[in-house]
DNA sequence: GTCTATAGAGTGATAGAC
DNA sequence: GTCTATCACTCTATAGAC
């Protein structure tokens, strides 16, 4: 498992990065400065920029370790069938609901990066492509395999599911006690599926 | 109708009320200044702030606008049946599309006000809860009338049509050739009604 | 009603000491 | 590796001229 065995310099990045997920979760890229971010790792902020050349080098590093992340949490080497991958799914989105950070820095910086000038912006744009391009697949899988009550257009489907994801997201943060992100997917599922999940 | 018959005075506000939608849209309110919104409309920051007092105060009369259009679009006076809301979402969806400012707004906003110490995260708290319990009177009037094909948690429904809205729009800011909000909402809605709008 | 000037604070980034 | 000091800039907001 990669990044485990830290040198001492690597902890402290780790360290870094840990508080730049949570800021920019919290109040976005741009309301989050270095001073923030320095002063919760316990250092300044020109101790920080030792580490990270610049603030957008430590997004990108950010976006970076969330993308190597995401690989190891799905096992994205075997191929599941649809109903495997949408179960998957629904696992991952029961599991974020306990580790807040990550899904507030996503709700907070896919909104942030829809200004064309944004650092981030084309790294989400891509993302979006590969997201709902792997739903479109899962349906095109659960049609295949006859899971599915009526047909349906994968594209759109795809598009709709990272949409009521995402959109879930941003409610759960408005009120947690009120909204389950997991049970809303499941229940949105269920009007597609012959079996339930 | 209110607003029409403005000032000078008035019109300079609305000028600046304009300028101020589109930048928060754009980039947010965090990353908008002053002096952006102020040369938008052809004067200097001082100046903008004789017509709102402060930064804060621009925000609410930009989401209290926002509001009292809200109210005169929608007809919201008589009650219309189940269908007939959805109906009228779906053209507003379609509204929208032609009038990106208004949509970029919110989508950006109500990201950026999840954090708790923003000045609209209170707005948006409201919001989400008056947004999600119209739609849940609008699954219960479609229950009610028999246009369902399957019973249906109408509170759930609620939340996941605001979230499948806001999602798409965020999407759509992405891409906005590849994502048709409109038709996406329709395409959900027809999982759910006997027959389609 | 809009301007110039400015206060007072915060920003990302660099230089150079230790 | 982390610090202090500082640069050059931007921010919101105010004072006061016109």
């Amino acid at each position: 498992m990669a990044g485990e065995n830290l040198t001492k310099g690597g902890r402290r990045r780790e360290q870094i990065l840990t508080a730049a997920v949570e800021l920019f979760g919290e109040v976005g890229y741009r309301g989050t400065s270095l001073r923030d971010i320095a002063q919760r790792v316990g250092i300044t902020h020109p101790g920080l920029l030792y580490h990270f050349h610049s603030k957008q080098e430590l997004l990108s590093a950010v976006l970076a370790r969330r993308d190597a992340s995401d690989e190891t949490t799905f096992g994205l080497h075997d191929q599941p069938s649809g109903r495997e991958q949408a179960k998957r799914i629904l696992e991952l989105a029961e599991h974020n609901s306990k580790t807040p950070g990550i899904i507030e820095l996503f709700a907070t910086l896919s909104a942030e990066a829809t200004d064309p000038e944004h650092p981030a912006h084309e790294y989400f744009k891509d993302r979006y492509q590969m997201v709902t391009g792997a739903f479109r697949t899962m349906f095109e899988g659960l049609a295949a395999d006859g899971d599915l009550v009526a047909e349906v257009d994968a594209e759109v489907m795809g598009v709709t599911m990272v949409a009521l994801m995402d959109g879930l997201q941003v409610q759960w943060l408005y009120s947690p006690d009120s909204v389950d992100v997991a049970e809303a997917m499941r229940n949105f599922l269920r009007a597609y599926l012959k079996d339930p999940l």
